[in-house]
DNA sequence: ATTACTAGCTTCCGAGTAC
DNA sequence: TGTACTCGGAAGCTAGTAA
């Protein structure tokens, strides 16, 4: 009895039902719904991944309590690993985003100019935004794409702080250049307090972006986040 | 038709095979071979993909020129997510890894006390370690899993440096407990410059850590790394 | 050399149902 | 309530082979 993809998969879903734990109460039937197979299935597939090591049962009343063997988790890594190494590959290309120029500069700009931020970008950005954001709406789903899997990349973190009337959220950049290299010091802000939803994108820059690419609401710019996470040198505290 | 795992886990080979540029050429017997099954198979496989529009085909010759659709990314990146999620659940309950006392403190020692480094470690750890490594062996395939985690979590960088003779490289170091909390100081190092395998585990300390715990050669120790990957403010430039 | 169809065997899936 | 067996139909896999 060889356990093929579906069996890890499930294997995956009971170590996220049962949040890590040591052990799993769970029911055929609920097994089933989690992995949209019948109640039948699920209850094979726990009978073949016990034949083949990866989970343990036992008797709990009516019901099993599953306790998933070190294999079984390994399988679970070792499958997380292969998909990552394919997605890792996009990564290295780096991140590219499309996006057009939209109204909606007001916020961003504000927030920037303040001195609590100010010195912080002058220092760990070695410039001062020009006071004026870049606001983009992504074009395609693939950028929309890149733009949650920015998340998980090495930033320049500017602290939030506290004045006398309120307090202000961190900043994350992430330097790129526009328009193929027409703009190579800029940099996509993401706030930690912000209404903006995923398809819209917040760009830096020590000069008037707009001014500088001559270009307007409506018209396309071309994003290239530059840093990637393959530097251990980017994490520290 | 409606794509199953296998045929997600072939477009993520291809996606590697085709090292995350626009397009791949594959032939089927090759494409086979990497996802294990026959030459026909893996025709089938792309004839479906195609038909479910998460890849494109055209001919070049007599091979394809295969390019993967966005929905096609999409669909990688999703079962990606899937897996993440379960096994982030490990993280959000830590690593623990299993090790036994081995000799072999001599070569981390000397470079701890290096002044290079010890400045940083007062810095950035708040201590400087004891004059003497804790050099466990991985216990469980568990364990060397978790050590491979590890790579992944957020860590204090102590930066490398160069004296007159010679360059010192990178010291990571992974803030953990051991043995319950028995020491609650203590730190996971990872050496730029090492020759030890992934089995291998070196601990540092403020005072010595087999007088504290009195142990020897041989006992087991129980070591929790105490940062989660889970806070955006450990990344920072 | 390719791709991909067909035939036949194997595995998977779920309804029914025993316990 | 539970789990898990049988069994018929569906889907998957490969060898052979056409193009």
């Amino acid at each position: 009895m060889h356990p093929n993809l579906q069996h890890i998969l499930t294997l995956a879903h009971l170590l996220e039902f049962g949040k890590g734990g040591a052990c799993v109460e769970i029911t055929t039937t609920e097994l089933g719904n989690i992995i949209s197979r019948s109640q039948q299935s699920a209850s094979k597939y726990l009978v073949e991944l016990e034949k083949a090591g990866l989970l343990e049962r036992t008797k709990a009343g009516q019901k099993f309590r599953i306790m998933i063997t070190d294999r079984g988790v390994d399988e679970v890594l070792n499958l997380h690993e292969t998909i990552k190494g394919s997605i890792e590959v996009l990564d290295r290309s780096g991140l590219q985003l499309d996006g057009k120029v939209v109204s909606g500069m007001g916020e961003g700009a504000y927030y920037m100019s303040l001195e609590g931020y100010r010195s912080q970008f002058n220092e760990k950005l070695g410039y001062e935004p020009y006071a004026g954001t870049l606001n983009l709406k992504l074009l395609n789903q693939s950028s929309v794409r890149m733009r949650s899997m920015m998340d998980n990349y090495p930033s320049v973190f500017i602290r939030g702080f506290t004045d006398s009337s309120r307090s202000y959220g961190w900043v994350k950049c992430y330097p790129a250049i526009l328009n193929d290299g027409a703009v190579d010091k800029a940099a996509v802000i993401v706030l930690e307090r912000t209404h903006y939803d995923n398809s819209m994108l917040e760009v830096i820059a020590p000069i008037g972006i707009k001014d500088l690419l001559g270009i307007k609401n409506g018209d396309f710019v071309k994003v290239f986040v530059t840093m990637t996470p393959k530097d251990p040198l980017l994490k520290t505290t």
